[in-house]
DNA sequence: CAATTATATTCCGATATCGGCATGTGTCAA
DNA sequence: TTGACACATGCCGATATCGGAATATAATTG
């Protein structure tokens, strides 16, 4: 063993910056590659490529229209994900400042568990 | 180049399915290091490099408690992947099945852009 | 068919990742 | 100080990633 699962699931496809970039611009509607890797700054064989793990994941569809590939959003894929990252939300509201810190670790400091 | 960003950044860091379990784990309150490594089955090393990972990207804190070292969740940098994630929300809700597929293509085959 | 346009694929180099193993560092206790 | 724990770090191998450049494939047009 080496190195762990890794494209082809849909926490790493989003982990990259640029994939994040196309799946938003998709939000727009359909749109060509070239017309995605000209928004976006990138070559189009780049595009292509990102193209191709979000459509393994399941994020993005692709139609042919003509000479043209139009790719359009497919969110399904993100919604496990909003709601795992959702069962952390009662966390992030809790106040973590120094004085809060300060009282914590004394609490915990006895209660073992 | 070669490689674009990766860690120290949190979207990389829950990328890795064990440093998530880890994060679920520690919901349940501080825990160390070596119990973390054992309920999770990995070695203590293994677990030791995955903190570090969380830490650097600020999802967990820790502490000496004597002998040991308490990790705890600090959840507040997964709020902004939350929103971001959540800016799709209206579109996993639009139903994808083979029949609105087919109604799109003929809507959008129409109206570019 | 040939030429053109749009996109995908392949090959490559540089680099990062993860896991395993060995070893370092720190803390407590006798 | 010497052990015994708890944890961190370093090094290594295997592999995956991303980006770039060149090339292949597909569809359209003349």
């Amino acid at each position: 063993m080496a190195r762990a699962a890794t494209t082809s699931d849909v926490f790493n496809a989003i982990a990259e910056p640029q994939r994040r970039e196309i799946l938003v611009l998709l939000r727009a509607g359909e749109r060509p590659v070239t017309e995605l890797a000209q928004e976006l700054r990138m070559t189009q064989p780049g595009a292509s490529k990102h193209l191709r793990v979000l459509r393994e994941v399941g994020l993005v569809r692709d139609r042919k229209a003509g000479k043209q590939r139009l790719y359009g959003l497919d969110a399904r894929e993100l919604r496990p994900v909003h709601d795992w990252i959702g069962g952390f939300e009662r966390f992030w509201n809790e106040s973590f400042n120094r004085l809060d810190e300060y009282v914590q670790n004394l609490k915990q400091a006895r209660q073992e568990e």
